[in-house]
DNA sequence: CCGCCGATCTTT
DNA sequence: AAGATCGGCGGG
């Protein structure tokens, strides 16, 4: 078998519109955790987004650098993780060059190794498909969560590496707008692998609002807006 | 299979 | 007040 190796910083430090697609194929690694008796856990990266920075309203990083965002604009090849929806981690290879605040979203993987202890971290996970199909769902199979912030995916620092096994990535990605977001949604900077079924949105699936579906209880009060504080 | 909605809390 | 999400529930 071909010896898998990290990625070398020089990959990540580019545009992340280009390095996204060449991500797909690689392998997200988390590595074991003896003290907790856990194996390692990895995956195949299946689909990604790019997130461009200052010129990018769906970024993290448009309006400059907080603490919330740092890590972004630290050295390419770094890990951003980031909290949302008062439960759910997100990670992201931080590219280009440093001070600029580009990354690539990891939104899902083909898990290869490990199953078993993802399926331990995923209870809520009936399929295998479940596992890493969502970029909140791959970070809970592998672990990782806000500790990783600004750890280093060219050195492993934290057990968390992206490698190469030689899988080359596909010659034509799919290419679509980007998922769940309101700002920046024109932009066609996600990538996925054709026909894989771990991704998380199926290219094809129509979600677009439906005229007059608004059935449900939404009476909301409009007048009774309480006042701003005294 | 598909679509809607609530959960839960940090950040602006 | 909204968010780079997820899973349960109900309908087809």
């Amino acid at each position: 078998m071909t010896a898998a190796s990290p990625l070398p910083r020089a990959f990540y430090a580019r545009d992340p519109r280009v390095v996204g697609p060449e991500l797909l194929g690689k392998v997200l690694v988390r590595a074991a955790d003896p003290e907790h008796g856990l194996p390692p856990r990895a995956g195949r990266i299946v689909e990604v987004e790019a997130y461009c920075g200052g010129e990018d309203p769906g970024s993290h990083a448009y309006r400059g650098r907080t603490p919330r965002n740092a890590t972004m604009f630290g050295p390419a090849g770094g890990l951003y993780v980031y909290f949302t929806y008062g439960m759910h981690w997100c990670a992201n290879a931080v590219c280009g060059d440093e001070g600029v605040g580009v990354a690539v979203l990891l939104r899902a993987l083909a898990p290869l190794e490990g199953l078993d202890a993802m399926r331990v971290a995923r209870p809520a996970a009936r399929r295998e498909r479940d596992l890493c199909s969502g970029p909140a769902k791959l970070c809970q199979a592998l672990g990782v969560d806000g500790t990783y912030d600004g750890c280093d995916l060219v050195t492993g620092d934290r057990g968390v590496t992206i490698v190469d096994d030689g899988t080359p990535p596909p010659d034509e990605p799919v290419v679509t707008t980007r998922i769940g977001l309101s700002a920046g949604a024109e932009h066609p900077w996600r990538y996925l692998v054709a026909g894989e079924p771990n991704v998380s949105v199926r290219p094809g699936a129509d979600r677009g609002p439906r005229a007059g579906r608004r059935t449900r209880g939404r009476a909301q009060a409009t007048g009774s807006r309480p006042a701003g504080p005294a």
